[in-house]
DNA sequence: TTAAATTCCTGTAAGC
DNA sequence: TGCTTACAGGAATTTA
C-alpha cells in the first residue's frame, strides 16, 4: 500500500470513526499519499502525506483487505478506500467493535483523542525495572494489569493467559505483591509468547484471518487459552477457568502458583 | 486516582 | 428441527 494515493473514501457505517466528524474525515483523507505503515500496540498506523496519520483499531472481528472494486461487498463492510491504482482498500467488522481515527501524528498521540500505551513488550529496549515499578503501584490482580493497555500495549486475553502460564504465575495474584524476579520471567514470558505467535501468524480461534484471509496457526499451540478443563500440558492436571476483568482466565492451579 | 462493572455488537453454539 | 439464551471480548464509559 506505501506509495498508493487514496483517491475516495465512502463511508457506510460512519460511527466507527471517532475522530474527526464523519465528513472532515473523508474530506481529509481524500488524495492524501500513503508514505509508511506502522503498529502500536494493537493500532495500525497509517502514515501519510502532510504528517497526517490513520489509525486503525480492528477491535475483535475487524479485517482489512485490498480487492479489485468489482468484487463483490462482503456482509458488514462498513468502510472503503478507493486507492489510485485502481483496487480497493476495504474494512468490514461485524461486531462493529473497531475503530479509525485521523490526525496529524502531533494531534493523535497527545491529544484524548488517542489512549497512552505503555511499551511495547516485544521492544529490544523494554525495561524490566520500570515494569516493575509500574507493576508495584498496582493492586488489581495481574491478568487484569496485563489487559490494560496504558500499562503494557498490546496484550490481549489469549497472551495475557499465555504469558501467565509460560512466568508459572497465577492470574488473580496482585500485580504489587511480584518479586523483581517474577518480574524478570513475566517480561520474558511476554516475549516468548507474543514472538512465537507473530512467527506463527497469530491465533484464527474466532474469526480471525490476516490479510491476505488465511488462518493462522498459533491456535494450535496455544498453552491454557481455550482449554479449560483439559489437562495442563506441564503437569496433566485439569486447567482451571475464572472471571478476572470480565474476561475468561484459564491457568494450571498446580503450575501457577 | 484506581478498580470494577457496564456497555457496545453479531455470530455461534448450547440447551430445551 | 427450531427457537431462545448465553457467551465470546477491546476498550470507552460509568459507578464505587
Amino acid at each position: 500500500m506505501v506509495g498508493r494515493t487514496i483517491v475516495r473514501c465512502d463511508l457506510r457505517f460512519p460511527t466507527l470513526v471517532r475522530h474527526p466528524e464523519p465528513e472532515v474525515f473523508i474530506d481529509s483523507i481524500t488524495g492524501l499519499r500513503i508514505e509508511s505503515l506502522g503498529r502500536r500496540g494493537k493500532y495500525i498506523l497509517f502514515g501519510l502525506e502532510h504528517q497526517r496519520m490513520l489509525v486503525i483499531h480492528l477491535g475483535m472481528s475487524g479485517e482489512l483487505r485490498i480487492t479489485e472494486p468489482s468484487q463483490e461487498m462482503a456482509p458488514h463492510t462498513h468502510v472503503t478506500f478507493d486507492l489510485d491504482d485502481g483496487k480497493q482498500l476495504r474494512y468490514r467488522d461485524p461486531r462493529r467493535f473497531g475503530r479509525l481515527l485521523l490526525g496529524t501524528e502531533e494531534e493523535l498521540l497527545t491529544s484524548r483523542t488517542f489512549p497512552r500505551l505503555g511499551p511495547e513488550p516485544i521492544d529490544p529496549l523494554f525495561d524490566t525495572t520500570a515494569l516493575y515499578q509500574r507493576l508495584r503501584k498496582r493492586r488489581a490482580p495481574l491478568k487484569a494489569v496485563l489487559l490494560d493497555q496504558s500499562t503494557i500495549a498490546g496484550v490481549g486475553n489469549i497472551y495475557a493467559d499465555e504469558s501467565l502460564h509460560r512466568a508459572r504465575l497465577r492470574p488473580d495474584r496482585l500485580a504489587q505483591t511480584l518479586s523483581r524476579k517474577s518480574v524478570v520471567r513475566l517480561q520474558a514470558a511476554l516475549r516468548e509468547s507474543l514472538e512465537l505467535a507473530i512467527r506463527n501468524r497469530g491465533s484464527s480461534v474466532d474469526t480471525y484471518r490476516d490479510a491476505w484471509g488465511e488462518t493462522g496457526n498459533q491456535q494450535e499451540e496455544l498453552l491454557v487459552y481455550g482449554r479449560a478443563g483439559e489437562p495442563c500440558l506441564n503437569c496433566g492436571r485439569p486447567l482451571s477457568a475464572i472471571r478476572i476483568a470480565g474476561r475468561t482466565t484459564v491457568f494450571c492451579r498446580r503450575c501457577q502458583r
